[in-house]
DNA sequence: TATTTATATTAGACAAAGCTAACTTTTTAT
DNA sequence: ATAAAAAGTTAGCTTTGTCTAATATAAATA
């Protein structure tokens, strides 16, 4: 079954909802939201999906994807990533604008060229956002996400991933010297806003909580 | 001004099409006939690309491409060969097989990674089929087309290109052994039907007229 | 529990790009 | 020069995916 490219972005969002919602549904409202639609034109859209058994989910109920929904979506990931990871490696692009044409280089189809795109990068593991990229088999194992706003005063960590592939969030992470793998001491944490005082490379930053909370690190 | 990727399909076709034609004009039918529409929507999609200025015509009138509508068609033609060749020399395509993707990538808007990807790939002049590609102004060389077809009795040549890239033709050229700058003498020609005999790396092969209108080549 | 608010659905309209069938104009051939 | 054929156009319908406005259900709160 081909789908379309509309239909693709459908099931990715369902996908990046129910990973961020508990119990791995998402609501039609959090969908037209998070693809800057109306409720109205995704609940029609829903009615297709749930038609061609890759979405289900009863009236006025919460949604999930089907399994084979679920593989759609993480094969769109897979090819994302590898995508972002070539126009990172090879065709000098910088972190922030890998996204916006990776979204259009993941509905380009053909298995033939995913598969020696991968062999061509070398079976990369994550993108340059530091996320897991699923293997062949669409395999993927989901780390622990600690942010660095689950961290306390005198914690160091090591940045291993970004929650955001936002223009304005990338450059922000990069204008105060983080990148994937970068070292970070938390040295103060404001009990008022959960506001916190990082230092890195010996500079000292504050940051929101908002910000914290889509920075993925470990501990060390 | 941004196109979809069916108005940019019918600039890519009217410019091929006029290319064949005797002054720089194609037909509604013509244009049916090579997009695999119906003349009635070819003629509905005319008026739209006329309004944007991208196609002349009067009604009842022959087509042509105005300046502007042959400068979107040349950098679709220089994307899809620049692709094309990415795909041959970097992901183990076959010369059969690099078309097909290279018509959907052609679509991705990204200027950046199109004089990246030139500059990756060395800034190649010709695609796996032997095709020139535009530079990165538009500019471009129309070479002799001479073809076999021209050729007589105890000629001998060189294959700089062919015309198609479907994935019939190509296979067949290949099996008889013709690759790009494969050298051939002719053997002999029939008056009947201007079938053609030719020789390469010592084996001999009868083709038709059509096939040896459909390769390039030039005279050793 | 009753009411308000949030969420989801339906109905009806629209634009893009396609189609068929009918019609008009141009070209070709008798 | 006229009739037949080919090419181009128009009208009206279809599908996909969107919208707004109105309505129905579920969840939250008083």
């Amino acid at each position: 079954m081909t789908l379309t490219k509309t239909e693709e972005d459908y099931l990715k969002a369902l996908f990046h909802l129910s990973l961020e919602n508990e119990s791995d549904k998402a609501g039609t409202n959090q969908v037209a939201e998070y693809l800057g639609l109306s409720p109205a034109s995704v609940n029609n859209m829903l009615k297709k999906l749930k038609g061609k058994d890759l979405v289900a989910y009863e009236k006025y109920g919460k949604l999930t994807l089907t399994e084979s929904g679920k593989s759609v979506a993480v094969r769109l990931i897979r090819k994302h990533r590898l995508w972002e990871t070539f126009l990172f490696k090879h065709m000098n692009f910088t972190w922030d604008e890998v996204h916006e044409v990776a979204e259009q280089l993941e509905h380009i189809q053909s298995s033939k060229l995913i598969s020696e795109l991968d062999k061509f990068l070398g079976h990369p593991k994550r993108d340059p956002h530091g996320a897991i990229i699923p293997n062949e088999q669409g395999e993927y194992s989901l780390e622990p996400h600690i942010t660095l706003a689950s961290l306390q005063v005198g914690d160091t960590c090591r940045l291993t991933s970004v929650r955001d592939s936002s223009v304005p969030f990338l450059q922000y992470v990069s204008r105060i010297g983080l990148a994937l793998s970068s070292r970070i001491r938390v040295a103060e944490v404001q009990a008022f806003d959960g506001s916190m005082t990082i230092e890195t490379e010996g500079n000292a930053y504050t940051v929101s909580k908002k910000f914290a909370e889509h920075v993925f690190v470990e501990k060390i």
